[in-house]
DNA sequence: GATGAATGAGCGTTCATTCAT
DNA sequence: TATGAATGAACGCTCATTCAT
């Protein structure tokens, strides 16, 4: 009975790993809500639970800890994505699929979100990278599915006018849209992640399927 | 006679509207390569050639100062886009003029570009204000023309299916992919503006186009 | 008179090369009494009646002041012991009167004495370089003065037992054994540096010079 | 059974004195590679290949354990002294087998000279107080056989020009000139202790028995 | 109008030392 | 006996900002 007195502050002593983790949730949250520059390392240790010299211990510095959450964060979202858009349907289907999992991943873990994409230009270059990997592993899974759905869509007609360049295009602009369309679902929570990706795939993928089917839109001269 | 020592270093005696340019221009060139955070008022100074005091005499503060950038920055971008959509044409032409413009300011304002699109959360609260007001700005440019649009393809059919929020929808999706594109066109420089908003164009607005006429693209129950 | 009030503290607005030089002296005193890694930038700070960016602002780091200081110790010491080795005069006199300056020197200008061969071997390479270079500044004066003393023996003689090598030896021993003497100064504070010099060059000198008489001393097979 | 897996580190349970030796010794070699201040207790630990509250436990503090590293050192470099110059032989004698045993020593512990002999003077009194007592011990071994030698040299005299005092002088000195030969060895290493100590001997004995006979250089009035 | 001189406040990092097991 | 986990207290350094001229 008295033992409950400690417990909101049982000061436990745990075992590495866990604390690892616990340090980089902990700096997950703070780096999402001050952005890199202005997250202040004794806050991510308070949050922790711990006291500052133990991320240092643990994660040797604040680029490291922050390229730390970068990871977490990536493998966390490449994983829901990858698992989503897994299977033997059509690609349109997967591809839907895969942008539910991401809207809804990232209504669930706005602050990896946050990591992985409002933070770019004003970090060392170490980090830097680590982003553009994160990055790029998202694109290249959009990247194969748009390929295939052009490829399946040729087949049917044999005229193969899309390339793979178009493929790079469209996917670029499909993950710009979905980024951006993230700040939209903020004002409208009623929308579910299933909703928000029916809409874009009919954005998106209704007028590809067109353009491949010649219907072209040109400026007039 | 003596004055000609001081030829290379005219320490010009400017008006204060002309200095205050001179630095703002400068901070843009400042913060736009290192960020706001690792930008330092003293090289600020320095770029614009003049000593520190005169920027917080000018300019308040840092965060003033980096508001000005933003105000800059989007004044004139705001102003390219809304002059190049401008015009009787059919809303799709002009919203394809606008995306050029937009296209054609980041290639050429790359300093404002960056400092609009890739410095949000690290920032104060009254900067993040400052940066929300921005990118609204231009977003309503494009929800207007997106509105229109559907509009015009409604009255042509007099079905209304598509509503107030989903131009919202559309111009964000719309925004955002043209933001992910700017990267894009980085590693495809042989590709003009107007090729890159054609593309883009005929990505979104041949769909929606068809959407409006019943083609609607639904997930297989 | 009122004015009397603030000469305390005049928080004076001194020209930067008059700070940097009190900088420089406050920080010879305290790295002196506490040693490089001892010490406290805060604390030399304190001494120079300024605040710690300043130092920075000047100096640059700690590693760059101390340089600075050694610099300063060594370039008083050498100029102590060639301006009164200067002259026509024999060797051995010369030699004996740049050991005075040497010994006179110490006495008075003790921090520069620590700075320049109380300190750790382990301090950083730049520092590590600057000691030597201190170092050897002294040496090559005693060096060059054992040698020409050692040729003007031989001349007399036309033997030439003693090279150049040996030179170098006698100069190390030289100047370890003045080193050391500076120690035993102050237990002896009645002992001039003169009559320390003296008996030190009675002690040295004339050895060397009976050796090379060929009076050697050699232990029993 | 099980205990043959961790065959591998033992972590063996070593007897108290046996474990303080060890971590002495691996001190000794941590300290002078660093210096007092830039050594890490981390890395003691390490190197001693034990846990840090081993180190704390057995030696209590950073300060103590560097003390006893002086002591470790000092009691082996005066027992090599002291054991070279020892017997009936004559007080010169006696004093080159000790230098030679001196250079000897340092030629073969560098660690335990480094520590002895080139730590700052700044370091908490009681490790001030230490590194005196280790100093006293040579310098009391050398100033006996130094005095004995001119009490020697006297007694055929009958003339006692010299003193105790004297004794001392040379003794600080031929300390000094030792300690700053070690520098030379380096740079000479196919010099054998023995002949550096030989030409020490020459450079100071040879002229103190002369002084001793009256042949005292003086610099001209 | 313009600047060299100066600082308060804070941040990333380290290290000797101890606790709980 | 032995250690993994944990921290209080500094320290080097930087930067936005202001004062005195």
């Amino acid at each position: 009975m008295l033992t409950r007195l400690t417990v909101e502050k049982p000061r436990r002593r745990l075992p590495r790993s866990v604390r690892e983790r616990e340090i980089v949730e902990a700096a997950l949250r703070v780096f999402a809500q001050r952005g890199y520059h202005a997250a202040v390392v004794d806050e991510i240790a308070e949050v922790a639970g711990i006291s500052k010299p133990m991320v240092y211990l643990y994660l040797g510095s604040k680029e490291e800890l922050f390229a730390a959450c970068i990871r977490h964060a990536s493998a966390a979202m490449t994983a829901a994505f990858r698992q989503a858009a897994d299977g033997g349907d059509a690609p349109e289907l997967r591809l839907w699929r895969g942008l539910s999992a991401f809207f809804g991943f990232v209504a669930e873990h706005r602050d990896s979100w946050v990591i992985l994409h409002r933070q770019a230009p004003q970090l060392g270059a170490a980090i830097t990278e680590e982003l553009a990997r994160a990055r790029d592993a998202v694109m290249d899974e959009v990247r194969g599915l748009v390929w295939r759905g052009i490829a399946d869509a040729d087949a049917d007609e044999g005229e193969g006018r899309l390339g793979q360049e178009d493929a790079d295009f469209v996917a670029q602009a499909l993950v710009g849209a979905a980024d951006s369309l993230t700040d939209w679902m903020e004002t409208h929570p009623e929308e579910s992640s299933e909703r928000v990706a029916l809409r874009l795939m009919n954005m998106v993928w209704v007028g590809m399927r067109d353009v491949l089917d010649g219907e072209v839109w040109t400026p007039p001269a």
